[in-house]
DNA sequence: ATATTGACAGGCA
DNA sequence: GTGCCTGCCAATA
């Protein structure tokens, strides 16, 4: 086959200029992300550890500001280590993430997830990796 | 091409 | 337990 790629996506084909380097980590964490159970949080580190790219989590945050509206992501069941909602700046409104939380049995007091060792999900756990 | 930044995490004082 | 430093890898303020 001539040298062409088939993507997957086509909106975000623009962000993911590291794509045509084999690096198709953005379009992994957003598969991961999608699989995160409604009620269930995780942490960037835990998608990075499920990528192999452990130490990396600044990658999926990165990838989470990415993400195209059209692939519906989960991105406020990612938060980070502490449970803290460190990405609710970046919602619309930053109460959003709080909303979705909450309207998904999940409680959130001072932006931090509450029971969050109970509430988190980890891909590499609950995957079965 | 270089420097700085970024929705993080782990280690150490 | 808190606080600072370093590592991680890609995007660009």
């Amino acid at each position: 086959m001539p040298a062409k790629k088939a993507k997957p996506v086509k909106e975000e084909q623009a962000r993911v200029t590291t794509a045509d380097k084999h690096f198709h980590f953005f379009e992994d964490v957003w598969s991961v992300a999608r699989q995160i159970p409604k009620g269930r949080v995780t942490s960037y580190g835990a998608i990075a550890n499920y990528l192999g790219a452990k130490g990396s989590a600044r990658m999926v945050g990165w990838a989470m500001s990415s993400v195209p509206a059209k692939l519906k992501v989960p991105a406020h069941r990612v938060v980070n280590r502490n449970g803290m909602l460190s990405g609710k700046a970046h919602f619309n409104p930053p109460e959003k993430m709080e909303q979705l939380l909450k309207k998904e049995r999940i409680l959130v007091e001072k932006d931090k997830v509450v029971d969050f060792k109970n509430k988190f999900w980890d891909p590499a756990t609950e995957l079965g990796l």
